[in-house]
DNA sequence: TGACATCCAATGCACGTGCATGTAAGTTTC
DNA sequence: GAAACTTACATGCACGTGCATTGGATGTCA
C-alpha cells in the first residue's frame, strides 16, 4: 500500500522530469539556432507582446518577475541582454523611481512574431 | 480550433514548468538543508545504492549518464564532489581500463538512507 | 522634519552546467 | 603490426543562475 503510492510518486516524478527536460532542451536549442534567443529570453518577449497589446506598451519588472521562474537577479540580466540586442527598452517609472517600466522595440516584437511559430512548433510536438 | 488546440499545448507546458520548479526547488533546498546534498549528487546515490544492491556494488559511469539528465561532464564533476565528500569511491575497470567503476562508501550509503526519505516526502508532498 | 523600515533594481560572487577539447585505452582495417 | 578510428572519462572555458549585498527611492511613525 504505502510502497505502492511510492512507486506511483516515483514514476510521476521521473516522467515530469524526462518531459520537462527533453522539451526545455528542444526549446532551447531550437529558439537559439533560429532565433538567437534563450529561453528566458522568449519568454521574455512573450509576456511583454502580451501585456504590451493590452497595457499600452509597457510592463514592470515586479510584474515579469511574478509571472516567470526566475529570480530577481537573473531576470535583471535577461533583460540587461535584450536591451543590449535592442529588443527591448528601459524606462524609469515617473510615479516611482524605484520601479522600471519595459517596452517592446520594434525589433523585439519582429523577433518575437518570427519567434513565436517555433515555440509553439515544439510544444504541440511534445504534447499535442 | 487551431487556437483550442495552442491554448492547450501552453496549459500543459506551464503546467510542467510550475510542477517541475516547484519541486525541483524543494528537493534541492531540503536535500541541501538536511544532508548537505544536491539533487544531482542524490540522484547519483540512489542510481548506485539501487544498482549496488543488485549488481554485486559496482556501477559503470556510462550506465550512470543513461540513467540521468546530465552532460558527461556534469556528472563526472558531481561524481568528484561525491568522491571528494567520501561518499562514493571511483575505481578503475581491469578489462576496459577507460571504464570507471562506481560504488558507494558505507558513509554514502548510509546518507542516502538518510535522505531518502526527505526525498520521497517532498515527492509526496507534491504528487500524492 | 528626522529616523528607520521597506521596496526596487543592479551587481559582486560562487557555483553547477554544457560544449569543445585533451588524454588514454580499446577496436578496426589494411 | 601500424595507422586511423572510436570510446570513456577528465578538464579548460564561457555562460546563466541564485544568494547576498548595495544604492537609491518611498513609506511610516513619532
Amino acid at each position: 500500500m504505502e510502497a505502492v503510492v511510492s512507486e506511483d510518486v516515483c514514476t510521476k516524478w521521473s516522467e515530469t522530469l524526462r518531459v520537462y527536460h527533453t522539451t526545455s532542451c528542444e526549446l532551447e536549442s531550437e529558439l537559439q539556432e533560429r532565433h538567437e534567443l534563450g529561453l528566458s529570453e522568449f519568454e521574455v518577449l512573450k509576456i511583454l507582446s502580451r501585456s504590451c497589446s493590452k497595457g499600452g506598451g509597457k510592463a514592470k519588472m515586479k510584474e515579469l518577475e511574478a509571472e516567470m521562474y526566475l529570480s530577481q537577479s537573473a531576470l535583471s540580466r535577461t533583460v540587461t541582454r535584450l536591451e543590449k540586442d535592442g529588443l527591448v527598452t528601459r524606462a524609469t517609472c515617473d510615479f516611482d523611481r524605484r520601479a522600471m517600466f519595459l517596452m517592446l522595440t520594434p525589433a523585439g516584437q519582429e523577433r518575437y512574431e518570427a519567434a513565436q511559430p517555433t515555440y509553439m512548433g515544439v510544444l504541440r510536438a511534445h504534447f499535442a
